[in-house]
DNA sequence: ACCCCGATCGTA
DNA sequence: ACGATCGGGGTT
């Protein structure tokens, strides 16, 4: 299947969101299919890292969609996020589960994920539309998910931007 | 320079 | 439900 161009990821955030379920992540040697996601759209989005604006930190969200945002967190965790959105428009997709091919291995929760592909912050800011080693393919799989609010966060949990394949 | 807290995880 | 964990982002 081809890969996930520009255009897949410049769209409403809740939209990728919800496609990128089912989709196939690929990541050096890693493959797996993306079973969780979660939407952080904007300064209008109390939980997003982007809500109070441009830092150091956040900055990719503010760049082209299509690029990696990998940030480090509770002093040992990494989170990997897909930016989404027109330039300029801080947004992202929170990767939270993967179903992983070889071995046959579900990795549930952004850490754990990371964790296991070994992605540090090294991995932030790469463009996975031209990537050699970091990319996000289409599928044929029918994937029907459900939405929920989001995990771990004590603002915006108003909002049911959670989304996971059942 | 430094303080505080988090887009988590594992165990209870 | 809760505590471990601690780097570093954000603010001084």
């Amino acid at each position: 299947m081809k890969r996930l161009s520009r255009s897949f990821f410049q769209e409403p955030t809740l939209d990728v969101a919800k496609n990128l379920i089912g989709k196939v992540l690929h990541y050096k040697g890693f493959e797996g299919i993306i079973t969780e996601t979660e939407a952080y759209i904007g300064q209008d989005d109390p939980a997003c890292h982007a809500a109070r604006g441009k830092t150091p930190r956040n900055a990719v969200m503010f760049g082209p969609a299509g690029f990696s945002y990998v940030y480090f967190i509770y002093g040992m965790y990494h989170c990997l996020n897909i930016v989404t959105e027109d330039i300029g428009v801080p947004a992202a997709v929170l990767i939270r589960g993967l179903k992983m091919k070889t071995p046959q291995l579900l990795l549930d929760g952004p850490g754990k994920l990371c964790r296991h592909l070994q992605m540090t912050r090294e991995q932030n800011d790469i463009d996975l539309v031209e990537s050699k080693d970091f990319y996000i393919k289409d599928s044929d799989h029918k994937v029907v998910f459900k939405e929920t609010p989001r995990i771990g966060i004590k603002v915006g949990i108003d909002k049911l931007w959670r989304f996971v394949a059942v």
